[in-house]
DNA sequence: GACACATTTCAACGACCGTTGAATACTATT
DNA sequence: AATAGTATTCAACGGTCGTTGAAATGTGTC
């Protein structure tokens, strides 16, 4: 028992953000994380200080490399034409494809803790605190890469429209049915070619259509 | 006691839309809810059957009204020019302008009621069924009025861009706290007017830079 | 093999959960 | 004033919650 290749305190955190992400923090018991890790109760508590400990433990774990790894492709495309700034379909891209790659090397893992981050983020309760706590540095490293591409851009107007890709962003990848219903089947939530062709294309024309003086109508 | 202007009934919805809002509906607890509305913890199931049914009756209270009054500004602007179907900006403006209206009148009771959708457009428990019960006709009418906005929009685009759309919107009106957080107070989440100028233009041009042939580069 | 130390098991604590049945108070009609 | 029906109170139920202390087991070191 308790594999040296999956050790009981990670079998605890995939338990929990399974679970978590199902039914959010309030409705899973310790019990039921315990029992879908094949672990006893106390293990929780000798692991993991208290339940809302382990919640906070599953939430870090991954956002370390997530941000990395978004941070490795901005510094790329930064990278790919040193002379000028890169695009802000570029930029935006370089937030969003590490996720959609994420997906498909593990789907299920990422899968349940971006479910998990959409339900964070939109939570008056925890969305403030725990976002800014967790992504904060990489999100203003962005914002800075969009204001170089915007430079007309006002100061409010950057904030509001990442506010907006925000929404966007983490509603897409919670994958809660939602667009499957109501397009009655003719979109999937788990497409992940669609969310790649679409997103950037739909958020960097918001983005420009407020950042930059519009050359017509 | 229970003063006829706010009956009993109404009191539990109040305080339970409150509850629910800011820490999600398994966190709080009937006595809760029964303490913040006056009135004794019997009271709810007599009034309601369970604390599920609640839950649904403080979702289904709201959305009548609101499906009345965004339905109502899409004819408005439908009939504005008869020769013609409205503009993607004026059709996304009906969708959200009425929820600011609501904001403006009774501040409190319908931030607590957006923040509570956005957590339930969010969770993968609830997000598919609920949206799609208490607000797809409303929806499908919209969609079908950006379908004639945008002639040579494919099937699946109008499905992502709306879902996009739903991201960013349950979100802005959550008022989370993340927006301030992230701008360090630049920006306010309860500023409606930066809400009212920004949000219709970003996600109209999201909808025709993916809906409709690009003019040029 | 004795030792220290990390890990796991077991049983239980008090607190609080959603829910209910029976008794009481209120309100309006006759 | 008697009655019927609605609204409210009170006390309690079985169950489950998060959490813990103490005992048992495993693991590597001298």
């Amino acid at each position: 028992m308790a594999s040296r290749a999956h050790p009981t305190k990670e079998r605890i955190l995939d338990a929990a953000e399974e679970l978590f992400a199902g039914e959010g923090f309030a409705s899973v018991t310790v019990r039921q994380i315990m029992k879908k890790a094949n672990a006893d109760v106390a293990l929780a508590y000798y692991h993991f200080d208290s339940k809302r400990d382990l919640f906070d433990a599953v939430l870090l774990r991954r956002a370390e490399h997530l941000n990395k790894i978004r941070l490795d492709a901005l510094r790329e495309v930064e990278d790919r034409h040193p002379d000028e700034p890169p695009s802000v379909e570029e930029i935006i891209a370089a937030f969003t494809n590490p996720l959609l790659e994420l997906l498909g090397r593990e789907h299920e893992a990422w899968q349940h803790y971006f479910a998990l981050i959409a339900q964070v983020n939109n939570s008056p309760e925890w969305g403030g605190e725990l976002m800014t706590r967790y992504f904060d540095p990489l999100v203003n490293r962005f914002i800075e890469a969009l204001r170089k591409a915007l430079p007309d851009c006002g100061e409010e107007e950057i904030f509001w429209c990442y506010h907006f890709l925000s929404g966007a962003l983490t509603l897409t990848f919670a994958e809660t049915g939602r667009l499957d219903n109501l397009s009655e089947g003719r979109c999937s939530s788990a497409d992940m070619d669609s969310i790649m062709q679409r997103m950037p294309v739909f958020l960097a024309a918001g983005f420009k259509s407020l950042c930059q003086p519009k050359p017509a109508n």
